[in-house]
Parts: C-alpha cells; sequence; structure tokens
DNA sequence: TCTGGATGTTGACCATGTCAACATTGACCC
DNA sequence: GGGTCAATGTTGACATGGTCAACATCCAGA
C-alpha cells in the first residue's frame, strides 16, 4: 500500500525525535515538570512505551532536546528584536532585546525555569551546552553596540555582560515565582519593569534624587 | 521500662515531623531534587513508608517544608552580615548582604532552587509564602538605609529593591547553572562578582570611561 | 534477492506516591 | 486504677512510571 502524502506509518513512525520532543514540551507547558512523561510522550506519538529508547538515553535525555530547543528559540525571539532595532540608539536596542527575552520567559515559564533546572545540565549535554551559551551570546550582542565600536572587549564587556543578564534572569524568576510585592506586579505591567531595570541598570541607583 | 533520656521510641517517634524535614533536606542536598523520596525520608526516621502522611498531606507538603526552612536560614544569613555592618556605609552594607545571599546560594545550591522551583508554590503554602517574604525583607533592610532615613518609602524604593534582589538572584542563577564564561569564573571568585554587580549597580553601566 | 542495522513492540521488574484498614500509645477524665 | 479517644504508626495494596531484555519489522545497500 503506497503511502499517502502525510501517510501514517505502519511500523516506523518516520520522525519519532522530533514527534517526542514535541510531546514532551506540550506536557511540559500544560501540565509543568511533573506532566513530563516518557510514556505520555510515547502515547502522545502512538507509539509503545519503549520506542523512545531508541532515541533517548533516558528521560533526562529527552528533556535535555526540549530545553535545547528551548534556547534555540529564545535566541530567535533576541536576534528578531535586535534586528528590528538595527538602527537604534544602544539604550533603545538594550530594552527591546531585554524586553523580547523577558517576553519569551513569561511566556513559556515552564519552559524558561526547565532551561535552568538543575538538570539536565549543559554538563551533560553537550548540545545543550551550545545553545545555551548561544542564547547568551544574543544578548551580548546588544550589549557590544554600547562602548566602543567593534567586537566587544575586555574587561568591562563582559562585566556588563554578566550583570546584565543576571538582572534579566533574575527579574524573571521573581515574576515567575511572583515574589515581588503584589501591588507593584499588579500596577506595572511587566515591560514597564523591564524598562526600569534597565534604567536602574544604565543610570545606577546611587543617586536617589 | 522508664526511658532513657533519648529513649528510642517503641511506637511513637516524638518528633517526627522535624525528623523528616532534616532527612529529606539532607536528601536535597546529597542527591538532588530527584533524591528527595518520601519512603526514603520514612526510612531515614526510621519509621514505616506511611507515617509521613501523618504529619503532611503529600510529598509537595514535605517540600514546601523544607523550602519554608531554607528561606528562614537565608534570611538570618542576611541578618547577621547587615547587623555586623550596622554603623557602615550604605555602600558596603549592600555588599555584605549581598555577599551573604549568594554565599547562603552557592553554599546550599539544591535548597536555593528549591525554594524557587515551581513547586511548591507559595501560593499553595502560607507558611512557605510568609517566610519568602521575610528574606526579600532583610533584602530590603539594607537597601533602605540608602536614600533618605527612616523606613524606606516611595517608588523609589521599590524600584531599588526589584532591581537589586533580580541582579542578585539572577547572579546566582548563572553562577549555579555555570553560564558564565568559564575564564571568568575561574579568575573570579563569586565575592568578586558580587562586588562588582553591586559596584555597577550603583554606578551604572553607561559611562563605559 | 538477501541481509544487517535501525526502529518498534511486548512483557516484565522495581521504586515510588498514596490510600484504606488496622494497631498502639499516651493523656485526660471518672 | 480503669476507660476512652485522638494522635500517631503499621501493613498491605494499587496505579503510575522509568527502564531493560527479548523479540519483531522494516528499509537500504551489496
Amino acid at each position: 500500500m503506497p503511502r499517502s502524502p502525510r501517510a501514517r506509518r505502519a511500523y516506523h513512525h518516520g520522525d519519532l525525535r522530533r514527534a517526542l520532543v514535541a510531546a514532551a514540551t506540550a506536557q511540559l507547558d500544560r501540565q509543568g515538570p511533573l506532566g513530563v512523561t516518557l510514556r505520555g510522550a510515547a502515547r502522545a506519538a502512538g507509539v509503545s512505551q519503549a520506542a523512545p529508547y531508541r532515541h533517548f538515553a533516558s528521560k533526562e535525555a529527552l528533556l535535555a532536546a526540549v530545553a535545547e530547543s528551548a534556547f534555540r528559540a529564545l535566541r530567535r525571539a533576541c536576534e528578531v528584536a535586535a534586528r528590528a532595532t538595527a538602527g537604534a540608539a544602544p539604550a533603545v536596542r538594550l530594552d527591546a532585546v531585554a524586553t523580547a527575552y523577558v517576553r519569551f520567559a513569561l511566556g513559556h515559564p515552564a519552559r524558561y525555569r526547565l532551561m535552568w533546572a538543575p538538570r539536565p545540565r549543559g554538563r551533560d549535554y553537550p548540545d545543550l551546552q551550545a545553545s545555551a551559551s548561544g542564547a547568551g551570546f544574543a544578548l551580548g550582542e546588544a550589549l557590544a553596540s554600547w562602548g566602543a565600536p567593534g567586537p566587544a572587549s575586555g574587561e568591562r564587556f563582559v562585566e556588563r555582560f554578566f550583570v546584565t543578564w543576571s538582572l534579566l534572569h533574575g527579574l524573571v524568576g521573581l515574576l515567575l515565582d511572583e515574589q515581588l510585592p503584589r501591588d507593584v506586579v499588579r500596577r506595572v505591567p511587566p515591560d514597564a519593569l523591564v524598562r526600569t531595570a534597565m534604567r536602574v541598570l544604565r543610570e545606577g541607583i546611587l543617586p536617589v534624587s
């Protein structure tokens, strides 16, 4: 029997690996980390419980693939924002990229948390490690246009880079866990919080003025 | 038979709740979040598998108790640092408290992560919520001595507060997940990173100088 | 056409969270 | 002292889930 264009495979799935990652991502988004189940992902892909082991050594390896794809998506989101503000002033670019970063995180909370979970660790999954660094790289580019032109260099850049990333990452953490004072969150939309954070970052908090 | 001072209880444990929290904390520190097991904690306490259910409605409730106690410890660490620098300049106090905060997190990585995990959520466990806010409060106090004297007030304070906390929280996140460039981490000890972050926070990054 | 490796399936094992039914204890009251 | 009850533990069981070994099926290349 010839296959229709989108043939249901009789025995072999055809693209099980991708299907499993998609299913696991859906589980994660819908039911949180506890909802991610190897057996469930297999069921969603219409495949037996042990089939995933042909593509992933363990549940953790599947989660690593999910996290890796999420880091790539985050990077893309940042890059889109950077391109959209290509000619603008450094401060504007930074705001744009930072906003994209936070929006991604708030839009996919469970995924963002998985990316930073203790397991899977990048150390154990080189591809995950690489895509994580890639996301950081996209953020760094937004900062590179700041001081001296050309490729960012020197201690100052590294300093700015890690402080900025830390601030964004921490802001996301506080927002996701609803740790900020209620009234603040209710009154100020996330985008405004990001802008405030970036302004404080640029100008400092010392001059209370 | 009369009980010796540290009698092994025949049937009733005596302080099972506390013992379970301690056992779960030990599991967490030693083997990470996946190592935490209700049955394992019960075993460690020398008690049957179902006994914990007399004290905790679920595994999650036990974890909430662990997180709650961790937040209290974090708060204490910050307060000790604040008291130790009671009369010092605001910048010195901030550095001290921030360092204490990060040291706690790096010293108890698994616990710190649990405190910020999606589950248990503070929303579901009032005591956890309270102790989390308490930790934030301790941090806020270090900032209160900054601008106007007296109880911190107004929008400016909230702004400083959430930006500072975000920065610290994010820095911890990057450090715990080894997301910062290798050479930076290897060259610069955590305490110095914290000081740098706080300096950038005070002075801003705009003047590349 | 044959054949081997890649990919799936079946059936099992074991650990774990959770619950219902039952046992034991100690404190309080007469 | 003796009785009673709520708190606290225990036993046995169930369902779910990660994982593996043994077996089945399929596709690609010699």
